[in-house]
DNA sequence: TCGTTTCCTGACCGTATGGTCAATACGAAG
DNA sequence: CTTCGTATTGACCATACGGTCAGGAAACGA
């Protein structure tokens, strides 16, 4: 790869590099205004404008306003699978729950529209991630019962069902995200700052750290 | 009231019941849709066929669609609003908070359309009921929140913070509305059973009372 | 029976939106 | 410079949707 690619990749670069950041232009606008008009809400116009691309241009790389909130929702299940990690490399119930919920927290903090998507879209029946739900999120959830129902056994923790104690998990969490607005307006109207978040996660790992008896 | 009203009530009755009764009609096919297709994607021919009545014929009653819209999560938020009686006439956070999550899984149960309507409204910015969580909501948080704090004072409970203690509750709770597609995929595709209703709201109670301390 | 008010509804309209397309510009390779 | 595949875009189209309206049907009181 030469100098000059590198180079020039910011601004008028390799075809490639064009089409990469053109769709990420895409994506993230689309994301926002998805998360904040809903799917039937959305138009493809103001997509573009928060793009700043013409409207046809959309539609260029994304031939269908469904194809283009597809990616959109499999882009935020991705992010979603990844704080699985925090999970699986844990002794206990205190690293690994602990951990888990710091890293929901902060995707909720750092992908609050992508957050909302994935609501809109489970509560509309999930149209167009059913197979994922049947699937990926199946396995991922049963993997974690059995790690949660193995703590249990060892002792660990309280024998809470694992199955409410995930649901639990993901409600809280998300919570911030989803309903950002009603907590930013229930905090005189601020966005919550630093050490509030901060805040945040320790009061939801506290409680419910203590809540499966593992503290 | 004479005796003839009452009977001719059902069908075709008085002037008043016809209102009365078409109103409920309209708005519960609207929540329906609401909640199933969002505002933007919801249709008035869609919930006029759900409420078996003609497109025009909802213009009479809601001049608009968002009229509409604005009467069904009005409705909601006091249904909403009344499970905080729970809350009110209870001498300890385990009368208290236990009341308040049973209230709240029961409205999730039987209003599952009417929950999504809200969390969607709250997740596009709160539009149309922006005062509401201004006024009626801030309210009514910060009047738990010192219920909270009392028991906290008293020895009742563990020192958390009563904001994100009712955060908690609020996402905990409607989780199993909004989210209750994604349960459902994950219960083999069936809904809840009466008995899993009930494991979820013990174990919900059960986390949550130990993780406060009260227990 | 008659008059008045409420209710009903098919037909219609203007607009906004998703999507298409043909013409053009552009970058890279030879 | 020429060629060729990729990217760009204004103009356009068909459709679906929210909302209107006029004419008529019930329902009610007198």
């Amino acid at each position: 790869m030469p100098e000059t690619a590198r180079i020039s990749r910011i601004r008028s670069g390799r075809r490639t590099d064009i089409r990469q950041q053109n769709e990420r232009l895409i994506l993230d606008a689309a994301e926002r205004v998805f998360a904040e008009a809903g799917f039937g809400g959305a138009t493809m116009q103001l997509i573009a404008d928060m793009a700043g691309l013409p409207k046809a241009n959309l539609h260029y790389y994304f031939p269908t306003k469904e194809d283009l909130y597809r990616r959109v929702v499999q882009n935020i299940f991705e992010i979603w699978l990844d704080a699985a990690s925090s999970f699986d490399d844990a002794a206990g119930p205190v690293e690994g729950i602990g951990a888990y919920v710091e890293a929901k927290m902060d995707i909720s903090r750092r992908h609050p529209h992508g957050s909302k998507v994935w609501a809109a879209e489970v509560m509309h029946g999930a149209p167009v991630i059913q197979d994922y739900l049947e699937t990926t999120l199946r396995q991922w959830t049963e993997g974690r019962m059995s790690v949660i129902q193995r703590w249990i056994d060892e002792g660990k923790m309280a024998p809470v069902d694992p199955r409410h104690l995930l649901y639990l998990l993901w409600a809280t969490t998300q919570h911030y995200a989803d309903f950002g607005h009603q907590i930013e307006t229930l905090n005189a109207g601020q966005p919550l700052t630093d050490r509030q978040w901060r805040e945040a996660t320790e009061s939801v790992k506290q409680i419910i750290l203590r809540g499966i008896g593992a503290l």
